[in-house]
DNA sequence: GTCTATAATTTGATAGAC
DNA sequence: GTCTATCAAATTATAGAC
């Protein structure tokens, strides 16, 4: 079935890729319009205003991108095997979307207030399960005892900080689009490697 | 002397702290006026455009906080005291500072083409100097052989990504502004630990 | 240098016909 | 559901008096 998309989402995907690339703020809703190839108008029957249309793109991103995450996080792995998944993938998701982290940071920056409310944004962070584990390798010794939230930041920061200076890497590095993913793929033994490194007790 | 500021630096303080505070797009020229508490037109006498306006801040901004980092880079230090009063001072000037690491990607999100003709832009990353050092410490052994770009890119992700996820940090760890502070000193010790650990030969 | 007033454009949103 | 036409507000920038 090649079916044509339906106008709702035709809207839906043309913003996604406008807030994506140029941010919310310098996107219109007649760029939108115009891109989705319809009507002013009709973007307001579809979503009555530009903040709900962007509520529901930002609610859709999130879930879309990290229910495999969570589930990484959430499973019977041991802590070491748990962590080269968890880069492994985080780097594949933000490999496929690189402007989702500019994306996700230009929004943090906003009114807290409204993004709070948003379910959504709860999937950004880690889970209760791991940090248990990260408690419970200490207690029996195998790893060094460590503070669980200073331990997720530094894993959030190797995975995701290097796609939002990206353009600055590319620049400074004098590299192209593609080596700046081979640049990337190489973290990908890199990141758990230093990480681990860390757990380990001297 | 307890002069007050002449009208330019007082539109220039203003223009500051709302395009820190509420990113750029989402500053009027009316809004800086009147925290100013100047005229409209007067603010244009001063500084011809927004554009404009903008641009004098952000590259005062850069070589503000970047002038200090770049000497230590270039100091004379071993490669592991240079890696500690790095981010000692980097981490320093961020909590001084806490809304500039939003505010300089919210910036690199934008139109690549106008930032790289800004000067200012360069600070950010690593010099020559700390390249070379990391290069030269390899080949007598001392360290393990690295990439210098991936190095300065683990670098620079640990001690600049906690700002920009401030809010998450607070809203998921349940703590203070005075808390995330104290968080972020623990890091002093905690990210030069982490990088010197990878550099060591196993 | 500083102001008032206003032009020129853009933007989010709606009324109303088909 | 989809369109044309338009409103109302906000925004950058300028003209011109003092």
């Amino acid at each position: 079935m090649t079916r044509h998309k339906n106008t709702e989402q035709k809207i839906f995907d043309a913003a996604t890729e406008l807030f994506l690339e140029k941010g919310v703020d310098r996107t219109s809703v007649r760029d939108i319009a115009a891109k989705a190839g319809i009507n002013l108008a009709l973007l307001n029957y579809y979503f009555r205003t530009k903040e709900n249309l962007f509520n529901s793109i930002f609610s859709e991103l999130m879930k879309e991108n990290t229910r495999k995450l969570i589930e990484i996080l959430d499973s019977d792995l041991s802590l070491e095997e748990k962590i080269q998944k968890y880069v492994a993938e985080y780097t594949d998701v933000l490999l496929e979307n690189p402007l989702l982290v500019s994306f996700v940071m230009a929004i943090l920056h906003r009114s807290w207030d409204k993004i709070t409310q948003l379910e959504a944004i709860s999937y950004l962070y880690g889970t209760e399960k791991f940090t248990q584990q990260l408690f419970d390798e200490a207690k029996k010794g195998n790893i060094r005892k460590t503070n669980p939230t200073q331990f997720f930041v530094d894993m959030l920061s190797l995975i995701t900080f290097p796609f939002a200076i990206k353009l600055l890497i590319m620049d400074k590095a004098s590299i192209t689009e593609d080596e700046f993913k081979t640049f990337i793929r190489e973290r990908k033994k890199r990141v758990p490697r230093i990480l681990i490194n860390e757990l380990k007790i001297k």
